[in-house]
RNA sequence: CGGGGAGUGGCGCAGCCUGGUAGCGCAUCUGCUUUGGGAGCAGAGGGUCGCAGGUUCGAAUCCUGUCUCCCCGACCA
């Protein structure tokens, strides 16, 4: 992308409504625009990342045996009724009438829906089991939204939905998200907790959040440093071996992990203090285990084995896309800027002419955009008839992992700079060199 | 929902107390000079001061109502 053609609107001071890093940057830096309180228009900078988030997600479900789909927006009031929810559910959700007078709602989770589907067309066990997804904006109309598209009120989530025969069937698929959110979060670049979580309203025996650790967090937490260094990809590891994803459970569950709402100091003192780890956090996902809670409520049931009637067992996993957008950039950033990790970064690489009237640089500039693309990466080229200083600034805002940095100076040597935003090295490379460097 | 604060060019703000027809910085546009970490000079465009009433000869300014947004708390992916 050449930047002289974009629409990515970058800030020099950032608007006083924002109060913490994330929110801050992601409006400096042009990923979004508030449209009303807690709702945001993503930017095409934004966007991108929200995307690649979003693909790492998908990926990982994929691996993790489920199957994408996609459910509405809004929904009939009378599905919530069916699972007693309608009521029970506060003013968090958004209920609207259509011309008709007939009520529906924007939907704020879906497991009303996606029983009531999967009642309509599965009536027998050999159906089972099945793990379902889909990546929907949802609406909550909280209270108070707040820390930008952290806590808005529009957002977009991946829900989960997992069948099972039993109850030993819906732990094994419970072990399986498990595995799945770990890889997840591990490949966006950034450190996720599970922590033994409060199953709330929903209800249920196994419930676990994901959080991510950044000064800013909503919640304290506490934990045993061992969580951090499970091994994902070991031998024996994987979604068909049941042993080793109860093993893996086991380490999750067996190590001290809890956030101030379900801290237990009677067992953190029992922590080794070597180990012990305590900050602030932001959850990013939490799963639920909540067995027969909708199927029985929504009347799903399949023919047994025997003939009998069984009531499949549930449960429901989700992980915030939107809100860990701002998240990984609570988690990683400096005075200076955004610091994506190169997993969720919306370019790889971003190109800076110090000198836009110098013939050479631009078009030394140039040849190197073209060839990157060339390779399949993928890099912002600012072209634009700025000062070298205000480009540099940007791109630090923008957070991309890599710039190149061409001058005339330096290609007076035959050289340009290749900087690393997350360490701040720098490396004076011949274009070629730069150019293999980024590729490989 | 309780408590606090704010709405004035695109962004950040001053002006309001003590009414007299709107200003500053940045951004934008034009020209010239500049150019390796957010340039200088000269000029230009852009605002019915959130909205609605009221007081007054006259309202950004005073009064009433209303909407929106932000912050703290309670609540949440």
């Amino acid at each position: 992308m050449r930047l002289s053609q974009s629409f990515l609107p970058v800030l020099k001071e950032s608007p006083s409504d924002a109060q913490i890093a994330s929110h801050k940057l992601m409006l400096q830096a042009g990923l979004v625009r508030q449209t009303a309180a807690g709702i945001y228009a993503w930017l095409p900078l934004g966007w991108r990342v929200l995307q690649k988030v979003e693909q790492i997600v998908r990926e990982e479900q994929d691996r993790a045996g489920a199957q994408e789909m996609l459910m509405p927006t809004i929904q009939p009031a009378d599905l919530w009724r069916e699972s007693g929810r309608y009521d029970a559910y506060g003013p968090e959700m958004l209920r609207i009438k259509d011309r008709h007078d007939r009520e529906m709602l924007y939907g704020p989770t879906n497991e009303d829906m996606i029983t009531a589907l999967f009642r309509d067309d599965v009536k027998s066990y050999r159906d089972l089991p099945r793990m379902l997804y889909h990546i929907q904006w949802k609406f909550r109309d909280e209270v108070r939204p707040r820390f930008g598209v952290m806590r808005g009120r529009e957002f977009l989530m991946k829900d989960a939905y997992s069948f099972d025969l039993d109850e030993a069937g819906g732990q094994r698929s419970y072990y399986r998200q498990l595995l799945a959110y770990l890889r997840t979060f591990r490949r966006m670049g950034i450190k996720a907790v599970p922590m033994q979580a409060d199953s709330g309203p929903i209800g249920g025996k196994l419930s676990h959040e994901f959080i991510i650790l950044a000064p800013n967090g909503e919640s304290e937490v506490f934990y045993d440093a061992a969580v951090e260094s499970i091994d994902l990809d070991r031998p024996g590891l994987s979604y068909d071996d049941d042993a080793g994803l109860a093993a893996l459970f086991n380490e999750v569950t067996g190590s001290y992990a809890a956030t101030d709402e379900t801290h237990d100091p009677a067992r953190w003192a029992m922590v080794d203090d070597k180990a012990k780890r305590t900050g602030r956090g932001i959850e990013v996902g939490h799963i639920f285990y909540f067995g027969d809670r909708y199927s029985k409520a929504m009347g799903l049931k399949v023919s047994g084995r025997d003939g009998d009637m069984v009531t499949p067992m549930m449960g429901s996993y989700g992980v915030g896309v939107s809100r860990l957008v701002g998240a990984i950039i609570e988690a990683s950033h400096d005075d200076n800027g955004i610091i994506w990790p190169e997993a969720v970064a919306p370019w790889k690489v971003g190109i800076v002419t110090m000198r836009a009237d110098d013939e050479a640089t631009v078009a030394a500039a140039a040849d190197l955009y073209q060839k990157l693309g060339a390779a399949g990466v993928e890099t912002l080229y600012d072209d634009r008839d700025e000062r070298g200083g205000v480009k540099l600034g940007g791109m630090d805002l923008m957070g991309l992992p890599w710039q190149i940095i061409i001058g005339p100076r330096g290609l007076k040597d035959g050289v340009v700079e290749v900087k690393n935003r997350a360490s701040g090295e720098r490396e004076e490379l011949t274009p070629e060199a730069a150019l293999a460097k980024l590729t490989s």
